[in-house]
RNA sequence: GUCCCCAUCGUCUAGAGGCCUAGGACACCUCCCUUUCACGGAGGCGACCGGGGUUCGAAUCCCCGUGGGGACGCCA
């Protein structure tokens, strides 16, 4: 049987970085089984779903490049289906309606609450053989329910976290369709999951407790029971729960952070999953030896540092070309003046290697381009009037050096040699001048690039 | 409250009863490289939640605690 597994993630806000795991372990299940991997828009609440959300999920995808078989489908425009199948339910006596009101409902939560019970609904309006039903009132519109069944329990061989059994009687009759007629999550995913041929369902833990709902529906429409993958939750950088309100932030944030995502994507697959001892690898392997059985069930804490690390390494690797690319544009989003020097792609073949982020990497090498002002500490501390007579010398010396690297390092050697100084003593004055700060590669590397015209008016700005 | 899930270094994890004196990675520390800062290289620190079983033998299996998390919506 071809593996056809899902992404359905609802469009209330951005793909973050628990949703784009699941997407990925989704993607990737599908691609090591040559099977076909969906993506499903849930967007049944109307009132939370958002077209920008969508966007926002679909630009997500992209950027991490998670291509998708079948889809986008989005669940509004399913209706028909819908209907057609809550029906099939409501005529096979496995669905019924219900006339309590909201705020019945609440009052029996309320009291159970009260009681120390599990809130659930009491069955009022479950027709049951023999039973009297309660007089239909004329001004409430009804919902419908599945007729959950009251005894025995569900198992499920849960492909991440072993044998689950919930008892029937821990679960209510659920509303499959609102009182205006629209169906509910749990019914849509069924008729979807269903209708679609879903064959893994891998999806957060937090949908362990639907799940037993969702097989009894499954099996009351006669359908194959897919097999189920929860993941476990991913805790932000502190270990605490990520929300809305407390670092949960979109995939794309991470490309506006200066992340590429190859690492974000080689990071979210170690978290929660490994290979042994693996821990860079590409998309391409990951397919290969991804499986779910080396899914960890418990939940993981995010590691900016180790994301870092991992970034650090794919910038090293990026294609020059590309590496550039993506720079400048950085470069202008910070730098007012940037403009588009010959020479990046040698600035960065001297930078890339220090860097573990693309902004960062875009503002050291920043310098190159806009005047750079240093610190007055760095100024007190390294441009001192004890080292000016040698910097002075180098200067009116720069005209005659070949410019290179090599030259530009004899010739210093020559001035410190004449000076009696050691070669930072000069070195770290330079730095300063030319960079802004005390930190960078070999400075005679840095003024080769910068230029000797270039060189010599930062250096001329602090001889007085 | 009820049900469900989880538990190895600070963090991500390896570990399917003897290969475990518990392995790797990030972080941290030391040293090396060095012109500063990085990169890189070599070392180091550092963990099986507790208690009972089962077994010749348990990080691995079972039970009970404890701690954490999730779910209990006409949200998804």
């Amino acid at each position: 049987m071809t593996v056809r597994t899902r992404f359905a993630p609802s469009p209330t806000g951005f793909l973050h970085i628990g949703g784009a795991r699941t997407a990925l372990f989704s993607w990737a299940y599908a691609k090591k089984h040559s099977g076909k991997f969906i993506l499903r828009i849930e967007d049944t609440d109307v009132e939370r779903s958002t077209p920008a959300a969508v966007q926002a999920i679909l630009d997500g995808m992209a950027w991490l490049g998670l291509d998708y078989d079948e889809g986008p489908f989005y669940q509004m425009q399913r209706m028909g289906t819908y209907k057609k199948v809550l029906q099939t339910m409501l005529d096979a006596g496995t669905a019924y309606y219900c006339y309590c009101s909201k705020e019945e409902l609440e009052a029996l939560r309320e009291t159970q609450m009260q009681q120390g019970l599990k809130p659930r609904y009491d069955g009022r309006w479950r027709p049951e053989a023999g039973k009297v039903l309660p007089q239909i009132p004329a001004d409430i519109p009804p919902v419908i329910r599945f007729k959950n069944p009251q005894t025995g329990s569900v198992v499920w061989n849960d492909l991440v976290k072993g044998r689950i059994e919930i008892a029937n009687s821990e679960m209510d009759d659920l509303i499959i369709a609102r009182a205006d007629g629209t169906p509910t999550y749990n019914f849509c995913v069924v008729v979807d999951d269903f209708e679609m041929g879903i064959t893994q369902v891998i999806r957060g833990d937090d949908h362990v407790n639907n799940t037993p709902r969702q097989i009894n529906m499954l099996m009351a429409l006669g359908a194959t029971i897919p097999q189920y993958a929860h993941l476990s939750m991913i805790l932000g950088d502190d270990g605490q729960k990520l929300s809305k309100r407390h670092g949960a932030v979109s995939v794309m944030q991470y490309h506006e952070d200066g992340y590429l995502p190859e690492a974000v994507l080689n990071y979210l697959a170690r978290l929660g999953w490994s290979h042994g001892d693996a821990e860079i690898f590409n998309m391409q392997q990951f397919c290969e030896w991804f499986d779910l059985e080396h899914i960890t069930p418990s939940a993981a804490q995010f590691n900016t540092e180790k994301l870092n690390w991992l970034n650090a390494h794919y910038i090293k690797e990026m294609d020059m070309n590309l590496l550039a690319s993506d720079i400048l544009v950085r470069l202008q989003a910070n730098i007012h003046a940037a403009y588009r020097a010959p020479f990046l792609n040698d600035v960065l073949a001297l930078y890339r290697e220090r860097a573990n982020n693309l902004n960062q990497l875009a503002a050291d090498i920043a310098y190159f381009y806009v005047l750079p002002t240093p610190s007055a500490e760095d100024i007190e501390k390294h441009i001192t009037p004890e080292i000016m007579p040698a910097i002075k010398t180098f200067s009116e010396n720069l005209a005659k050096i070949e410019w290179n690297a090599e030259a530009i390092h004899h010739e210093i050697n020559a001035v410190v040699t004449a000076f009696g100084l050691k070669f930072p003593k000069i070195a770290m004055p330079l730095r300063v001048m030319l960079t802004g700060i005390a930190q960078s590669p070999s400075i005679d590397q840095v003024m080769a690039l910068l230029g000797k015209e270039e060189t010599r008016v930062r250096i001329e700005k602090y001889i007085k």
